[in-house]
DNA sequence: AAGCGGATCGTCT
DNA sequence: GACGATCCGCTTG
C-alpha cells in the first residue's frame, strides 16, 4: 500500500505514455517552494508518443530541446508555447525512447489563495471608497488548461525543465492521492494539425476542472 | 454563447 | 523567417 503523498516510483513512467496518462488521472502535483506546498488533482492528460507520432516533439528526433524526452523517465518536460505559456510533461518509456504525457488540466487541492494571486485572479474588485467586494475567486479556472496550471503552480522551462519528478525533495512532485481510480473517458488531443484522429486524450467523466 | 484576433519568443527550416 | 500541445478580452448575435 502506497502513502498518501508519496511520490509515484520511476517503474510507474517507464511504459507507454497512453497507459500512463490513464494512471495518472486522479493522482497529485505537488510544488513545493519556499512557502506552503501547492497542489492539484490531476484530471485531463494527454499521451505524446515517439517516433510514430507526429503531434509529439520527439517526433523531430533528438535535439536540445527535446533531450528530457528521450532520457530516464519521471523527468519534467517544461517548455514554451506560443511565446507566453509553458506547459508542464512527464517523461515515459525506458531510458533512451521518447514519450511523455501533458498534464492539461488539474483540480486545485492545497494552496488556492497562491494560485489565485499567481494567476493573476486574486479576486474581489477594489471600490471607490478603498473597500473590496467579494467577488468569489473562480477556482474552475485556476489551472483548467496547461498553460494555466503552470502558471498557476509557478512551473517554468528555466526553473523546472528536467527535474525528477520521483524524488520526494524535488521542487515538483507527482505523487499518490490513495483515491481508487476515476471513470474515465478518451478522445482525440487538442490544439494539434497532425494526428488529429488518435485517442490519446485521457480525462476524468464529468469531473467541472476538465478543460473542455 | 460563440467566434475572432492579438500577444510574444524559442526552436527549427 | 514561420510557426506553434494557449489564453484572454472584445466583438457579435
Amino acid at each position: 500500500m502506497m502513502m498518501l503523498g508519496s511520490p509515484l516510483p520511476r517503474a510507474f513512467f517507464a511504459r507507454p505514455p497512453d497507459e500512463v496518462a490513464r494512471e495518472l488521472l486522479g493522482k497529485l502535483v505537488i510544488r513545493r517552494h519556499s512557502g506552503e506546498p501547492l497542489a492539484g488533482r490531476i484530471v485531463e492528460a494527454e499521451a505524446y508518443f515517439g517516433a510514430d507520432d507526429p503531434a509529439a516533439h520527439a517526433f523531430a528526433g533528438r535535439t536540445a530541446r527535446t533531450e528530457v524526452l528521450f532520457g530516464p523517465p519521471g523527468h519534467a518536460y517544461v517548455y514554451l508555447v506560443y511565446g507566453m505559456h509553458y506547459c508542464l510533461n512527464v517523461s515515459c518509456e525506458p531510458e533512451g525512447q521518447a514519450g511523455c504525457v501533458l498534464i492539461r488540466a488539474l483540480e486545485p487541492v492545497a494552496g488556492l489563495a497562491v494560485m489565485a494571486a499567481q494567476r493573476g485572479l486574486a479576486g474581489g474588485s477594489v471600490m471607490a471608497d478603498g473597500s473590496v467586494m467579494g467577488a468569489a475567486v473562480p477556482v474552475r479556472l485556476l489551472a483548467s488548461g496547461p498553460g494555466r496550471l503552470c502558471q498557476a503552480l509557478g512551473i517554468t522551462r528555466p526553473a523546472h525543465n528536467g527535474l525528477d519528478v520521483c524524488d520526494a525533495g524535488s521542487e515538483l512532485v507527482f505523487a499518490e492521492d490513495g483515491l481508487p481510480l476515476p471513470d474515465i473517458e478518451v478522445g482525440p488531443r487538442i490544439g494539434i494539425r497532425k494526428a488529429v484522429d488518435r485517442p490519446a486524450r485521457f480525462w476524468v467523466r464529468g469531473n467541472s476542472f476538465v478543460s473542455c
